[in-house]
DNA sequence: TGCAAATATTTCGTATGCGTAAAATACGAT
DNA sequence: ATCGTATTTTACGCATACGAAATATTTGCA
């Protein structure tokens, strides 16, 4: 099979294994009745569960985006009940972003399906391969943003 | 800091990561002049130039990308010059898709900036850790496709 | 004070990927 | 041969992400 030499590629087993885990997710999700949590929406809550009322581009900052790409993210969580934007009282061009009370209730049942479904795709793997895992992921994401 | 919560989980390393090493690889083969092969276009040409002439479906299969998805990477590929549809003569549901002769010659530079890339991304791991990579990659792969 | 530079956000265009539905063609059973 | 089903591809809408440029406001310096 000529085939095989792509699914040796760790190129191809990155992006492949970030999407699919990604699809993995939605679908868990949707199951518990949070299709209105998006997986893209995963870091910007836990961000903001973490600390509510960010601005917009420090949410970006703490979840890895980039200011364009939280515009529409923000648009999107708004459209779908889970935050708010409102006006920065102390700096005009800015808002500050807030959970409503859904986003703020979201954030046991939707922590326990991510965790559910993490254990669910490590399945097979022992815990030294999951923190060598976070530290290899870890190491690529250094050796990339510089 | 309330955001190094975000940093330890897997599913926000395993997609940064993904991401990031996209944007290294994009701009890795822009500047060695290879701006027309996007990343997205590598699991296809990876595909090709083991076995040219495959129908837009099974080169689908190869890349790991769904029937819908590579009608526009071919369209693009197509545009930036690294392919052509023919009809096929047994099938005239079906394309075969032929690299040009630009898409052919690009195999030894570009495999070679994937691969220069690809050491970057895994510098400061030991060959232990990228064939552990690889492994717990396609762990996840296959619990995620599932 | 006034103005240039910096900052916060949005807008726009583009790429990438998916799922659903449609269109064209092939195939298998009768 | 015909009809129903399967296959191949495309079309469409949407989500997600980026970069470049535009807009509004703030800040720092002369």
């Amino acid at each position: 099979m000529a085939d095989q030499a792509i699914v040796d590629c760790p190129y191809y087993l990155l992006t492949r294994a970030s999407l699919a885990t990604t699809a993995v997710m939605r679908r868990a999700l949707a199951e518990v009745g949070f299709d209105r949590v998006r997986p893209a929406y995963l870091g910007a809550l836990m961000c903001l569960w973490s600390e509510d009322g960010r601005k917009v581009g420090e949410l970006g900052r703490c979840a890895g985006l980039e200011p364009s790409t939280m515009t529409g993210l923000v648009d999107r969580m708004e459209r779908d009940g889970l935050l708010q934007r409102q006006p920065d009282p102390t700096d005009r061009r800015a808002w500050r972003v807030f959970l409503t009370d859904e986003g703020r209730h979201a954030e046991q049942p939707v922590t326990e399906v991510v965790t559910t479904t993490l254990e669910r795709m490590t399945d097979g793997l022992d815990d030294d391969d999951t923190e060598t895992f976070k530290r290899i992921l870890g190491q690529v994401l250094a050796n990339a943003t510089r």
